[in-house]
DNA sequence: TCACGCCTATTC
DNA sequence: AATAGGCGTGAG
């Protein structure tokens, strides 16, 4: 019997912990369970059971208070997989358990106090905060921590509650609920009496003559329910146009049986039925083969496919194939905004067999799909967090457009790549991983090279459509030539006019946002800056405001210089805002929209805006990275890039990969089907090496250009870097414990430490920021002593 | 005297 | 991550 039990909890804890199993839990709790325990002093959590035994620790155990499943909520090898992730990305499981699990499972107490039952109102020793507290309890029964603080409007109401609970005046009690609440909806069938054949007319004469809207509710249940049991309430009132009222009086009267059930809130159960296979090219078809073989040597596939090549449809058949062998298929895309477009696909092909989890499903949905995942839902498509879902028997994993950076995660712990991470979760399943891109990062196409991955390659489009033509406009020659209009050289302007002309579409791309990232004072120099961060704030002429890109903060337009106290400040630069003004002056006849983070905030703001530019409803899309990504129109004539240079000029090792990305994927856009499509490319450097590598559309000079570089500069894939960032509000604090575990860290792993440094933008939020970096060959070991060294060091700062 | 911020130790 | 206890500080 196991008396033991090892819990995840759902906070930053480095250990698992020890709960000791109640005799009335026996036989209850098994691993990856989720069971309500107290910890620490007070708050209660659901933890997830780690592991079950027998052996007592040297330490005493508080107990599991309650079983919250009656069925693990993961499946076997999801604690594998937060284990690796925890360990690899230098985090703690508890961290892994909360970017895992959906928000519905994932709970914990408040406390919430009470009056004891022995309160006396005449109590007269009660002082005026004490007397406040007791009011309002008297009124309200029950009252949170948070509701006592803003009662009294104070922030430390500890001291207040210790005295009340000494006093016996109060209690206190921990509140635990289960967030997830099925959702039920009304149904009718017929009533027992009438369900056999030929029984119907009975029910009609069961009804008084003189009940014609009954009579009405019960011919439109008898057309709606053919060939069907049950069928919606609501479907019943809207088609017979009468109000629920009515068929729950047929109910009473015995005829129909009107009863609530609980039903998925997926919408999977009212999509058309699959549609068969489409036919593969030629190309395809060889892809295909060459896949299966590789995969037959149980390797990772690199599918390299240029843009419009149709990788979508091979990864279909390969999903089919996965399927009829009876096992689940995880699809990841890079962002929700792709998925739109692409859950319209595999839906067409597999109907209801497919699930989409993404950002935009509510608490409640997305438990559902966690839990349809470990009720072995075949297709899963989503976004980087996907990949924690219970799958019970992975086939194959996809990732598209594995090359996105989107996939890994920055912010909150764990800073996990997904398709790092997706190839191990493959791994523990025994799955089949297809990598696919039109521009590969650098790192799986060195994988291929060395033979780790098989390479697959589709060099041509779908349909024949031929590659579009690239031109580089060198921006320093058309100034000079007074061929420049504002932003847009003439063969640029020239371009979209003969697009609007021909009634075909246009893409422009500026990797900026806003109107202007610069506001400044002519005499001094001086630019808006952020309160909270090392950054200037950028122009937003629709709200006519300052913004800034780090934090949010806004700010009112200063009339004059605030340095030098003269009027006449200026705007510099250009965002995606002014492209769509300047633009308006150019093609007043033109419909123009923006996509950028300012148009699409909202949920489906995004999913509009595209349906809007397929329908043809807008002439030209201005917008930043959002446009380059894996869409597709069949108009699209002519793409533009703004200024190159921008993508060029990141200090970061990755900005020549990023840029050719960028560049060919938005370039992808243009021209598909019978038209050869145009893509303009502006720049004020047109000599820099990585622009004509782009412009030539050959992807192997560029790559072998780029890793010599990488190689002789020793980053990846040559050798692994990892990258500390150091956080505080004094710069003091930061840049000594920066120091400290560099020095720390370099008496170990000497040059290979670098830094610390200040990152480009060494304030954010009011927060100093510091680098420290590591260049480590790629060595096993080397690797595992800095990770722990890593966890050493920074758990030394602390001392 | 108290409210509050800031620090450290602790959590099975 | 959350929280309690200890300590300094600043207002009344």
């Amino acid at each position: 019997m196991s008396r033991y039990a090892d819990l995840i909890l759902p906070l930053a804890l480095h250990l698992r912990y020890t709960y000791s199993v109640p005799e009335a839990l026996y036989g209850q709790v098994a691993p990856g369970m989720r069971v309500e325990v107290q910890f620490s002093r007070s708050r209660h959590y659901a933890a997830i059971v780690a592991a079950v035994h027998d052996q007592a620790p040297d330490y005493a155990t508080k107990p599991v208070l309650a079983v919250l499943d009656d069925f693990p909520v993961l499946s076997a090898q999801c604690l594998k997989f937060w284990k690796w992730v925890s360990d690899y990305y230098c985090c703690t499981e508890g961290e892994v358990l909360m970017a895992a699990l959906p928000a519905g499972l994932k709970l914990s107490s408040d406390t919430r106090l009470v009056l004891s039952p022995f309160f006396d109102k005449e109590d007269e020793s009660l002082g005026p905060k004490e007397r406040l507290a007791t009011d309002a309890l008297l009124i309200q029964q029950t009252l949170s921590v948070e509701d006592l603080q803003k009662i009294l409007g104070i922030k430390s109401v500890m001291p207040l509650l210790k005295k009340l609970l000494d006093k016996r005046l109060i209690y206190l009690y921990e509140e635990m609920r289960e967030k997830y609440k099925p959702r039920t909806e009304w149904f009718v069938q017929w009533a027992e009496a009438y369900r056999a054949e030929g029984a119907m007319r009975e029910a009609f004469s069961a009804i008084d003559q003189r009940a014609g809207r009954q009579l009405e509710a019960l011919m439109a249940f008898v057309e709606l329910s053919r060939g069907k049991e049950e069928i919606p309430l609501r479907s019943l009132c809207e088609k017979a146009q009468v109000d629920s009222a009515i068929v729950k009086k047929l109910g009473e009267k015995g005829i129909l049986e009107v009863y609530k059930k609980e039903v998925s809130r997926l919408g999977l159960d009212d999509l058309p039925g699959p549609e068969g296979p489409a036919s593969l090219s030629e190309g395809q078809l060889s892809a295909l083969a060459q896949t299966r073989t590789f995969f037959s040597e149980k390797k990772t596939v690199l599918l390299h496919g240029v843009t419009g090549s149709g990788k979508t449809q091979l990864y279909l058949d390969l999903m089919e194939e996965t399927m009829a062998s009876g096992r689940q298929t995880l699809y990841l895309v890079p962002e929700i905004a792709l998925t739109a477009q692409l859950v319209h696909r595999l839906r067409n092909r597999f109907g209801n067999k497919v699930l989409a989890y993404h950002s935009k499903l509510n608490d409640q949905e997305r438990v559902e799909a966690w839990r349809a995942v470990l009720e072995g839902a075949p297709v899963v498509m989503g976004a980087r967090s996907a990949l924690f879902l219970p799958f019970l028997d992975l086939g194959l994993v996809v990732v598209d457009e594995e090359h996105d950076p989107s996939f890994k995660q920055q912010q909150p712990a764990p800073r996990y790549h997904a398709r790092d991470a997706a190839t191990v979760l493959a791994k523990l399943h025994g799955a089949h991983v297809v990598l696919g891109s039109a521009t590969p990062s650098l790192e799986s196409w060195h994988n291929a090279q060395t033979g780790k991955f098989g390479l697959v390659t589709l060099d041509r489009r779908f349909g024949g459509s031929e590659l579009p033509e690239m031109q580089l406009v060198d921006l320093r020659d058309e100034a000079k030539r007074k061929r420049l209009k504002s932003h847009f050289s003439t063969p640029l302007l020239d371009a979209v006019q003969e697009a609007l002309e021909q009634k075909e579409q246009v893409i422009l791309f500026q990797n900026r946002r806003g109107y202007s990232p610069l506001y400044k004072c002519p005499t001094c120099e001086w630019h808006a800056p952020c309160e909270h961060c090392d950054v200037s704030l950028t122009y937003h002429k629709f709200a006519d405001n300052l913004r800034c890109h780090y934090c949010g903060f806004e700010q009112k337009l200063p009339p004059t210089c605030p340095a030098c106290g003269l009027p006449g400040l200026q705007v510099a630069g250009f965002g995606t805002e002014k492209i769509e003004d300047e633009l308006a002056i150019f093609f007043p006849d033109a419909r123009i929209a923006r996509m950028d983070l300012d148009t699409v905030r909202g949920k489906s703001d995004h999913e509009k805006l595209i349906q809007r530019f397929e329908n043809r409803e807008i002439d030209i899309l201005v917008g930043t990275q959002m446009v380059t990504k894996g869409l597709d129109f069949d108009h699209v004539a002519v793409v533009g890039v703004l200024s190159a240079d921008q993508l060029l000029r990141f200090p970061d090792f990755r900005s020549g990969e990023r840029a050719w990305q960028l560049i060919t994927q938005v370039g992808g856009r243009a021209g598909r089907r019978q038209k050869r499509g145009k893509v303009i490319v502006q720049a004020w450097n047109a000599e820099h090496p990585v622009l004509l590598e782009i412009l030539a559309q050959r992807f192997e000079p560029f790559v072998e250009r780029e890793l010599s570089e990488r190689k002789a500069f020793f980053y990846p894939p040559f050798t692994r870097l990892i990258g500390l960032q150091l956080r505080h509000k004094q710069k003091k604090v930061v840049d000594r414990a920066a120091r400290f575990l560099a020095d720390r860290l370099r008496r170990e792993f000497g040059h290979r430490v670098l830094g610390p440094s200040e990152p480009a933008v060494p304030r954010v939020r009011d927060q100093y920021l510091v680098d420290i970096l590591l260049k480590l060959e790629r060595r096993g070991d080397l690797f595992d002593a800095a990770r722990r060294s890593i966890q050493e060091g920074v758990v030394a700062l602390s001392s």
